[in-house]
DNA sequence: CAAGTGACAATAA
DNA sequence: TTTATTGCCACTT
């Protein structure tokens, strides 16, 4: 938790998507607040789509504010990312929408 | 060096 | 309620 901090403040969003466990979700302004960035909130989707690390980062687990998806992301689509994410665990609203409810991942945050 | 861009978020209409 | 616009701040060209 020392040695993130090179001189990314990429590396940083990549550590807080890094410990998204499975089965949960966390919204960009969330991953930008405990990165220590409350406004970078469109920086921290920018993080993720210039230096995707692949198999670091999982971008599915992280989602809009409102638990929806990019409108059009990379994996496929964000319909395949639904199916991604079920796979996880994560449980889904009607809307479409991830149910941020319970598989918010700073639970307890606040 | 300056301007433009961008996987968002919040506010206004 | 949904849609449109503005603001944020670092990275790219």
């Amino acid at each position: 938790m020392d040695k993130i901090e090179r001189e990314g403040f990429f590396n940083r969003v990549y550590e807080a998507v890094g410990q998204i466990p499975s089965g949960m979700v966390a919204t960009y302004g969330q991953v930008a607040r405990l990165v220590g960035a409350p406004h970078r909130a469109r920086y921290v989707g920018f993080a993720l789509h210039s230096n995707p690390l692949p198999g670091e980062i999982p971008c599915h687990r992280v989602v809009f504010a409102d638990g929806r998806l990019a409108p059009g992301f990379a994996f496929g689509g964000e319909a395949a990312q639904r199916e991604l994410l079920e796979s996880e665990g994560v449980h889904f609203l009607a809307d479409g929408r991830v149910d941020l409810d319970i598989s918010r991942w700073p639970a307890g945050l606040e």
